[in-house]
DNA sequence: GTCTATACGAGGATAGAC
DNA sequence: GTCTATCCTCGTATAGAC
């Protein structure tokens, strides 16, 4: 393996993100970080002052691309395309390291409740939420948003056992999650895709 | 407090419910499980094999009654009436304790992931899921039953700092779960309540 | 600057005395 | 049926080698 140098910080991110979603945060050790990258327990102390210290610095990077897409959510006025953009441009960020992160946290919820990023994540959460349903809207639309995001957050393993593709998987939870914030024409995706069979 | 004897069993069970659904289950440690009941953590292991064991035996009573729904469910051809009853009376069995259990189970996926009455639950949770949309429904029918059930599952946590009654979230949860089984005349619930003030 | 060596208290768990 | 004593691993921390 090309080892280089110097990188040895972004080596235990990545290896304790994929540990963490693998197995949760409690039970990874960081005696098994250290061990997959061939260090000792106290190297980690070098580039994080704890384990939280790891975690928090995961959440940071998905946080931005969060708080960004609510700031853009909030230059336009909230009609329901754009509650439907807002949605897909998440689901999109779902994909990739971000979706190991909230899978995580949905998973481990009640282990990060009390560290402080899983309180920031929970609040940009939140945030997000408001923004698809405020307080204008009735309490069960509020409700609708938020359960709305918690699919897209955990289709992965809700569907585990199903027999998908991720593609198809995605499209589905995105479809629900569309469904619940008003914003789908019920089948109206699903039937688009059959014209055209291979864009 | 009437201290009886005899029933150290049945408090560290109470006791071990509180805790995990307060702090999660690797957070709760046998020490304070035992402190708050003024034994010691060797006590606890005359009553339970392992911590895992004490889990096991609070999910088995929940287990018993799921069972049961899906065997009644079962009994009736699956009309739309149907499923609604099914939800319904599971939201019902989801007051009390344990709607604890199933809240503790959703922020502790991943902990419980690898213990026997997790994956027991899990499985439980599959099979429920399949009464309301089996193998002949389309694949977004099934995942609209599971997060359905998840709604109900996670609706306390989802609207805590939400300004709502245990009972206004209860209904809120209820009537988005059914709307996603395909169960729910939108509106219709509330407007009933909205005719009938006070029952 | 980057890491190894080493130690401490707390966790779950077991064996065996009472 | 309850407790003491003990074991190993955990996160955390510090001292000091390179």
């Amino acid at each position: 393996m090309g080892g280089r140098r110097g990188d040895t910080r972004e080596q235990i991110r990545r290896v304790a993100l994929e540990l963490f979603a693998e197995q949760g945060y409690e039970k990874t050790s960081l005696r098994e970080i250290a061990e997959r990258l061939g260090v000792t327990k106290a190297a980690l102390y070098y580039h994080f002052k704890t384990k939280e210290d790891i975690i928090a610095s995961l959440f940071d990077e998905f946080g931005e691309k969060v708080d960004e897409l609510v700031a853009w959510a909030r230059t336009e006025p909230m009609t329901r395309e754009h509650r439907v953009e807002v949605l897909e441009r998440y689901a999109e960020l779902l994909r990739g390291p971000a979706g190991d992160l909230m899978r995580f946290m949905s998973q481990n919820q009640q282990e990060i409740r009390d560290l402080k990023p899983g309180e920031d994540a929970r609040a940009r959460f939140r945030t997000l939420a408001r923004v698809l349903a405020d307080d204008r809207d009735t309490v069960i639309d509020q409700l609708r948003a938020r359960v709305s995001i918690m699919a897209l957050h955990t289709s992965v393993f809700l569907a585990h056992d199903m027999d998908i593709s991720d593609d198809e998987r995605h499209e589905a939870a995105l479809e629900i999650a569309m469904e619940l914030i008003g914003g789908a024409d019920r089948g109206r995706r699903a039937a688009e895709r059959e014209e055209r069979p291979a864009s």
